[in-house]
DNA sequence: TAAAAATACTCCATAGGTATTTTAT
DNA sequence: ATAAAATACCTATGGAGTATTTTTA
């Protein structure tokens, strides 16, 4: 059997049928999921609703599933959709990296550094490191997320910020750690209280106390249970009478004292005139602070230059 | 001042100017980079040379960089090339895995499994479970990839695996570990040596003995060595007469009686007409064997498949 | 000088815009 | 009924092919 093949029937040029998927798409996706609906999106990015309506189309034919379910009043992510936006918040954050690593213009250093801490560095480390740092620095900023311990170093690995402050160790496979200071929970209580004009106290001694707590993910009382626990001592029945959202909150009740709270010692050092810190005898609460980050990710050259700041300014 | 402005001078279509990298472009990278020259790649891809050259060409104007440094002779990576592969190895892993999870025909559970795993478990675990798991599965395929165990967690965040098999503990960050076995080192000896009629020996008893040793990386040394100095005991004085390059060199040396050496039970017991494998008196040797894998990682269906198989079969 | 990559030139596939219809609440 | 997404239709950008020139070892 033969087969006659004619050179002007078949096309000149093979438009591949995949790999069409670009950051554009990705951030087109990004954006509806993020405002919920196409026509803000397109709005958004600044390009009609048809326009970003394909594009969206497009992703969904090559991944071959829906991504977006439509409603009337928008469009909301189906589970497929929420996959793929991990995957396009991890290309864009990397991609973006990439071009500000070797982009254009070398010498601009410009950018956001978005860096994920719990409470306590939060709070307190941060605003001094960055403050040092983007001293002579234009064009820098610094966007800080707040999580429990727990989760920073989830928050990396998906792309959703570039740089965790943590008392997450050093010896997790994957990642680096430099240590950026330490932090010490210590008991907080009001100048009235009987407990202030002590140094420390024992364990015993918080027997049927009033304690205020801070509430849920916090790693503060996580710290005090923890190492009570490898002491092997038991923490004395005790009353818990409220808990807070906030450290400060805290603070503010123990100066009226309404009871006493373990917080870090910044805490409890910012209000010296109502406020004392107590240590407890033989409990140990201090623990490392460590600016952690992927090992083997791209960075962007003003992630690269915060953390070789902090680098330098640990060794000095 | 007026601003006179005529429509028609204005542009209608508004084309992005960036965000055009796509996961074709990123294969004309990696071909590039693999097959060393811009011809060889584009005939891989069965594309044409110039086209192939202006897809690099408009990743390198998006980067901002020169990707490639081009030679008479062919084409290699730059600096800056060598971090894109990097990126770009993830993307269209990560790509891949979305297209098969989602891709348009869900009952095709067809592909390649990247597996990384140490010497021991990918001769003597990972044949009989991949022969189990493909049994009745017809399109898959596995692919072994050997390393020593402190590259595992690497290679996986790198995307050069799927899957690693190895001790690496299900402790560690951003990791998920099932339990696929236990592995124990041994002393092979031979059976005409005076210790192959006792079950077990003392450390002392390796006094002036003839050691021989496997290579390097391998896990099997340090783990004897570990255990050794967990327990506080040092290994007596005593004589490494070879080092050989495999598992079975140094039982086949084992078996011509040319000394002792540690190896994996599996293998002592591999010729049990000759070799006899000897445990040491209060020295715990074994390890557990775990399917480790990234936890926020999309992984391709058929990837999927065979955690669900080994999870089920170590269930049950 | 010979192989390899870049450029010139052409073509048409396709992304995107505007106008309109369909859909979902 | 109304707002939102999809479709129809059109335009022009730019990606890919062939032929050729330039570059580099």
């Amino acid at each position: 059997m033969h087969r006659i093949s004619c050179n002007k029937c078949q096309p000149k040029h093979h438009y591949r049928r995949w790999g069409k998927m670009n950051i554009a798409v990705l951030e087109a996706l990004k954006a509806v999921a993020e405002t919920g609906s196409f026509t803000r999106a397109a709005n958004h990015l600044g390009m009609s609703q048809p326009g970003l309506s394909r594009q969206i189309q497009r992703l969904e034919r090559e991944l071959g599933t829906r991504l977006l379910e439509r409603r009337g009043t928008g469009a909301i992510l189906t589970d497929a959709g929420r996959e793929s936006m991990n995957f396009a918040i991890r290309t864009i954050s990397d991609f973006d990296a990439l071009v500000s690593r070797f982009g254009p213009d070398p010498s601009a250093l410009t950018g956001v550094i978005r860096i994920v801490a719990s409470t306590t560095p939060a709070e307190y480390l941060i605003p001094g490191l960055v403050a040092e740092f983007t001293g002579d620095r234009t064009g820098i900023s610094v966007e800080v997320l707040v999580t429990d311990s727990a989760q920073v170093a989830r928050m990396l690995g998906d792309r959703q910020a570039d740089l965790g402050l943590s008392d997450m160790p050093s010896t997790s496979v994957g990642f680096s750690a430099i240590s950026v200071g330490r932090d010490e929970v210590v008991l907080a209580v009001s100048n009235e209280h009987r407990f202030a004009d002590q140094r420390s106290i024992t364990i015993d001694q918080l027997r049927d106390e009033n304690i205020i707590e801070r509430e849920g993910g916090s790693g503060t009382w996580q710290t005090v249970v923890q190492a009570l626990s490898s002491t092997g001592v038991e923490l004395p029945e005790h009353k818990v009478s409220m808990t807070l959202g906030s450290t400060q909150a805290v603070i503010a009740a123990v100066a009226q004292n309404l009871g006493i709270g373990f917080v870090t010692v910044q805490a409890a050092n910012s209000r010296p005139d109502e406020v004392t810190a107590v240590r407890i005898d033989g409990l140990s609460l201090e623990r490392d602070l460590n600016l952690v980050f992927e090992t083997g990710r791209v960075r962007a050259r003003h992630t690269q230059a915060f953390i070789d700041f902090v680098q330098n300014r640990s060794e000095s």
